[in-house]
DNA sequence: GCCAACGTTGGC
DNA sequence: GCCAACGTTGGC
């Protein structure tokens, strides 16, 4: 089983949206290095942190598991959809989503400022490279955050 | 709202 | 295929 942090704008959608839907579709990543991890490399099974981001506390606030691997995201064929990429065709579409299902919303978030500060955290792609939608994280990254936000509460 | 970092586009 | 111009992201 891996683990991935998946970034969200709580304002579209939230840990809490996750919560009430139970499951979800997660679509609308238009960024071709995060298109080829959800495509190649997410697996069925895997876990997922949701980082809240573009809001007053940007910060890991649950944990999701993959329920569904990557399959076309339909929005991009929806002219009316944000989303929408004239260049893509059902024949061979450009962007994929995979399902969410929502396991646990953290006890206390983990902000972004306090995961900066955590030496073991340097690693971390959320870190390094903050842009990216679809990021890799280490089983021990995980485990880390959970006691992080456990300590917290 | 600013701005640094970074991704994409398109002329050559 | 380079690279300048431009657009977007997202923390602060």
């Amino acid at each position: 089983m891996g683990w991935w942090l998946f970034k969200t704008e709580p304002d579209s959608y939230s840990i809490d949206d996750l919560a009430r839907d139970g499951d979800s579709p997660w679509d609308g990543i238009r960024n071709y290095q995060a298109r080829n991890r959800l495509r190649d490399e997410v697996r069925v099974g895997d876990r997922v942190l949701i980082h809240h981001s573009s809001c007053r506390t940007p910060a890991i606030a649950g944990i999701a598991e993959v329920i569904r691997a990557a399959e076309p995201d339909p929005s991009q064929f929806n002219p009316q959809a944000s989303g929408y990429d004239p260049k893509s065709s059902p024949d061979s579409p450009r962007w994929f989503q995979v399902t969410l299902r929502h396991v646990r919303t953290l006890p206390a978030p983990v902000p972004l400022a306090v995961i900066r500060t955590e030496t073991a955290l340097q690693d971390m792609e959320l870190v390094r490279r903050p842009r990216l939608s679809v990021q890799k994280v280490t089983a021990a990254e995980a485990k880390h955050i959970q006691l992080m936000a456990k300590s917290q509460h």
